[in-house]
DNA sequence: ATCGGCTCGCGCAA
DNA sequence: TGCGCGAAGCCGAT
């Protein structure tokens, strides 16, 4: 049984007679989806067939072949497992505002269920869809463990003002799932006509996408590199981390499972606990700011001591000042800089503390704090398979912004924002190893 | 190797 | 109103 809290009603329509509709969205799985158990309950109820709907927006077009392939292999996979629980998938190309309420219509649907995303696009569909819909359009938040507007009300000043709140409520929402039993009523839908949406779709060896690629990378992960995560996930050499932020970002695992598999690891506990840390209280902080700020993506959204510093810095003087296409191009004068950048339009992944870094150079080499944010949105939305995600803008905030972050003492450039330098690296891993790494032509073993 | 200071504001105790 | 303390650090002193 889905928990209430999860869900939310965004019209005021009432129930009619027909099949229920998931549009899937942000959370593309079949094991471990509140929202696809929350329509499948629905459905059950009103004894009525349940349809999977998935809506390819073209402004999803631009993004690389490489997050493309990865999605729809993904969703491949999705139709494939629904086939077998007797669960009809589809493809709508277009706009979602378009599509969806003409399909509800077609289908003569009698309520539709979606999964939660703060971002402001989604935002715009489901304001759009709900208004357009005669029949209830119920919002799940399947890829929260707790559900974002439960864990808090506003946007959270802190990771230490947010986690209290969030680790209050795991013993209420980090429950088990349960599976789900093949259908008896169907409805009848033409399979998906897959190379009419691709011509050819070759998986990316480095990194598999789907369901099952995705539970294979975390049982890899909790046996044989939990164990050394606490000390060694600052070390982009040590290939510690759980490289599974591609797999959160499309939906293809689900978090609260991950953190469940976690919490039964036989690893030590201070490494449980750092991972958890980074699962639950800071991915879902990144929800939570993305939620409560509508200018989640760009300098406005900063806490004001940060905006009035750097602004009061934004005059100074910079040592090296790059353009986008330099930043881009990994043209910098640092190599270390430019190998973290190498890293990510080669794998589409990026070290997490090298990210950091990364996104603060940006700043401290662009010609404006404003400049500085929209080159590392952008370069991190087209190249990270994890783009276009709260984690994303957040982890942006947090490196450019000082969001959710303190002010440390005031630097020329920075302002009052965090710095971080090579030394710094230095200090904590092989940076030459990493640089030889990143330039190698093919990409990747640790 | 390790430690304190840097600097702001939230949230809670009083 | 006062006080403790914080998403990943740096720097200089010891």
């Amino acid at each position: 049984m889905t928990d209430p809290r999860r869900t939310r009603l965004l019209n005021n329509c009432q129930e009619s007679n027909g099949p229920v509709i998931y549009w899937m969205s942000r959370d593309q799985r079949v094991r471990c989806n509140w929202a696809l158990l929350f329509a499948l309950q629905k459905a059950e109820s009103l004894q009525q067939p349940l349809i999977v709907l998935f809506t390819l927006a073209p402004s999803f077009l631009q993004a690389p072949l490489r997050h493309y392939e990865f999605m729809l292999k993904g969703l491949q996979e999705v139709e494939a497992t629904l086939c077998s629980l007797n669960i009809p998938f589809c493809i709508l190309q277009g706009e979602p505002e378009n599509e969806l309420p003409r399909f509800a219509q077609k289908m003569k649907a009698g309520v539709v269920v979606t999964d939660y995303s703060p971002l402001k696009i989604s935002r715009r569909w489901k304001k759009s869809v709900a208004g357009q819909l005669q029949v209830p359009l119920y919002e799940v938040d399947a890829h929260n463990i707790v559900p974002c507007w439960i864990a808090s009300g506003k946007q959270e000043y802190s990771a230490r003002t947010f986690r209290p709140k969030v680790n209050a409520l795991l013993a209420e929402f980090l429950t088990e799932f349960h599976d789900i039993k093949p259908r008896s009523v169907s409805a009848e839908l033409k399979p998906v006509d897959w190379n009419r949406i691709v011509q050819s779709l070759k998986a990316d060896p480095a990194l598999m996408p789907g369901e099952k690629a995705a539970a294979n990378c975390l049982e890899t992960f909790l046996v044989s590199r939990l164990a050394s995560y606490a000390e060694q996930r600052n070390d982009p050499n040590a290939g510690a981390v759980s490289t599974l932020s591609p797999y959160l970002h499309f939906g293809q695992i689900s978090a609260q499972f991950t953190a469940l598999q976690t919490a039964k690891s036989n690893a030590p506990e201070i490494d449980r606990k750092a991972f958890l840390e980074e699962l639950i209280v800071r991915r879902e902080l990144s929800d939570n700011y993305c939620c409560y700020n509508d200018h989640y993506d760009s300098f406005e959204g900063l806490p004001s001591w940060a905006k009035v510093s750097l602004s009061s810095h934004s005059g100074d003087p910079r040592e090296y000042i790059y353009t986008p296409e330099e930043f881009e191009t990994a043209a910098t004068h640092e190599r270390l800089w430019n190998a973290a950048q190498l890293e990510l339009v080669k794998t589409g992944k990026i070290h997490g503390y090298m990210r950091m870094y990364w996104a603060k150079k940006i700043l401290e080499w662009s010609e404006t704090p404003e400049q500085a944010f929209i080159t590392a949105i952008s370069l991190n939305d087209r190249y990270a398979l994890d783009g276009r995600d709260p984690n994303g803008y957040t982890g942006v905030a947090w490196s450019i912004g000082g969001l959710h972050d303190r002010p440390w003492f005031e630097r020329p450039v920075y302002g009052k924002i965090r710095y971080m330098n090579a030394s710094g690296c230095a200090r904590k891993f092989d940076i030459a190893r990493y640089i030889a790494r990143c330039e190698e032509n093919d990409l990747f073993s640790p």
